[in-house]
DNA sequence: TATTAGCACTCGACGTAATTGAGTGCTAAC
DNA sequence: GTTAGCACTCAATTACGTCGAGTGCTAATA
């Protein structure tokens, strides 16, 4: 069957409604509110077609349609094409004057959550790959030295390695200068067993200490238990559809354990800067197959990227999430990359 | 009226097994339940005496009883005596070794959650009056500084200070004297006007960079919205009675904006090391009214100190509550004082 | 041929009894 | 002081009737 203009105009104008109400339309309603002119019963013909093809769905005998995942599909897929240029123009309140970055992030989950109403997560981007550009010891008391690196894309780690004597200043400085002459520009898989040999070789007394600081740092680098930070999980008690008994506890308990969620927003790679809309059943994880989830990916630079996603109910309201987005991956650009 | 022995025996038998069903419990029950070979009649008896003194109540004709707050308050306070020395033998999963402090108390609020299955939450000690041990400023690349501080306690705060141009090795080494002569020893609230001036007519030519530098450390230092993370929010749907209509979203909301229940927490200040428990209407923010709050003090050390708190329905299993927390201010201690 | 009006039919939602049963208080007997 | 028995209460559950939004089909109309 061939969907013309006239049965896409129903189409929309039934999503649209059923977005707003979130109860099924019936023909009348189609009847009066477009523009189309048209009696409730050739409606409920067009509708009849609609169904037929798989855009619209009856949740029982006389009740109104609502639209199926399919339907939701065309909806945004035309929605995306349509406003690829448009902006919306939310402000976002991000004071983000070199505030660290995981604030920043927090505060962008909220913001998100705030102005859609609808839960928000934003995963901390991963530095896998990340090279060593700088690392400084100082002992700070008599025992014990504070060790700090700082990677590329100036991410600063430090860490407290206990040591048992205080160390003479020009002891520290060789260390210094020797753990920078070995180490700059590595990455973690570069730091092998070899090039701990040498740096203990040459430490010669301190070589205890050595194994001390390169055991931390390697802790401490690959510290990366993927964290996330979820804001307005509550929302999605403002949707009747997702209240119902068990489905609301499933979908917290899937924000609380950030672990899934994460996983789904990294499945994707960093391929695809756009948005990704994924309505019902296309969503990979169980407890989320009665939402709809949008990601979005934000690029520190080059390699170091997050994703930011918005779960709320498949009636969504697609074009101010898309926009919202967009507009907010706009600020996290300007806010990462202004220097 | 005397609370005798038998009466006590009738409450503590009401208040167990109310605590496991979470139903209104009869007389009948406890005639049979109870080792004291009462009939149902004797003990309704007695019941209407322990309502009469507002140990429990009935929440309508022709319904078993449940305890009140009162009746709670008498029970917990009986049980809190007797466990004083018990110490519960949960196996604290910390493996803490050398953690970061966040991730230690994410991961105590997640054990704690796990292992009483009601939501958990723990504040970030604050760290109001620490004095500043050591300064290091180091230039890590040509256009910023990198500005790491250790206060009291070893705790490391750094971030990336902005500079329009390379400085020379000398005079890094002179900021960094100065920097330490000069505010080594003091808390924020000392570093005044008169200080900073002091530094910037001593930096000379590096004036505006002392500046950026102080406020830089301001701020950092200042960066203290005192922080908590919550854990096993969900669990809070497994109680019915909590799960009623609006409740438990109130609840999760109050979880999730931790500002009232961080206020709460540290509203008792940390003169008392013990354990607070809070039933019902004796909790001061609202949406808890229906709950029991129970909190602990942890030790960092003088002056530095958290809260954690277990948040569940009225009927907790207070014994189990208590012996956990008591068992992981044990473990706590043992991790921030093994030094 | 496309559109529309009209009508019978379906089925969830809602409101109002009727029924059930756990539990109580009271009284009289033990 | 304790217990058995009985009448009473009241939330919860079930059953049932009504309502109305919405459909599909058919016949009339443009």
């Amino acid at each position: 069957m061939e969907l013309d203009d006239r049965k896409l105009k129903i189409l929309t104008a039934i999503i649209r409604n059923y977005l707003e109400t979130g109860e099924p339309v019936g023909s009348r309603t189609i009847s009066k509110d477009s523009d189309l002119n048209l009696s409730s019963a050739t409606i409920r013909n067009e509708m009849s077609d609609l169904e037929e093809m798989g855009l619209i769905v009856q949740p029982h005998t006389s009740a109104g349609r609502i639209p199926s995942d399919k339907g939701y599909r065309l909806y945004v897929d035309m929605m995306l094409k349509e406003k690829e240029e448009e902006l919306n123009n939310l402000k976002v309140e991000l004071n983000a004057k070199s505030e660290k970055l995981d604030t920043i992030l927090k505060e962008a989950a909220k913001v998100i959550a705030d102005s859609t109403n609808y839960a928000s997560m934003i995963t901390v981007p991963q530095y896998r790959s990340k090279k060593i550009k700088f690392i400084q010891l100082t002992q700070v008391d008599y025992s014990s030295i504070l060790c700090v690196v700082v990677l590329d894309g100036n991410i600063i780690k430090n860490m407290m390695v206990p040591c048992d004597r205080e160390l003479p200043q020009d002891a520290i400085l060789k260390l210094n200068l020797m753990m920078n002459t070995f180490l700059q520009g590595l990455d973690m898989q570069e730091i092998n067993v070899s090039v701990m040999q040498k740096l203990r070789t040459e430490a010669s007394e301190y070589s205890a200490l050595i194994s001390d600081i390169l055991d931390a740092v390697a802790k401490c680098l690959e510290e990366q238990g993927v964290e996330a930070y979820t804001s307005g999980s509550t929302n999605i008690f403002k949707y009747p559809e997702l209240n119902e008994s068990g489905k609301a506890t499933n979908l917290l308990y899937a924000l609380e354990e950030k672990k899934q969620l994460t996983e789904l927003m990294y499945k994707e790679g960093d391929k695809d800067r756009g948005i990704q809309v994924y309505i019902g059943e296309e969503n990979p994880i169980e407890a989320t197959k009665d939402c709809t989830l949008v990601t979005a990916t934000y690029h520190l630079e080059d390699g170091v990227y997050g994703k930011i996603g918005i779960l709320g109910p498949r009636r969504m309201d697609y074009e101010k999430v898309v926009g919202t987005l967009r507009n907010l991956m706009s600020e996290l650009d300007g806010i990462f990359h202004k220097e």
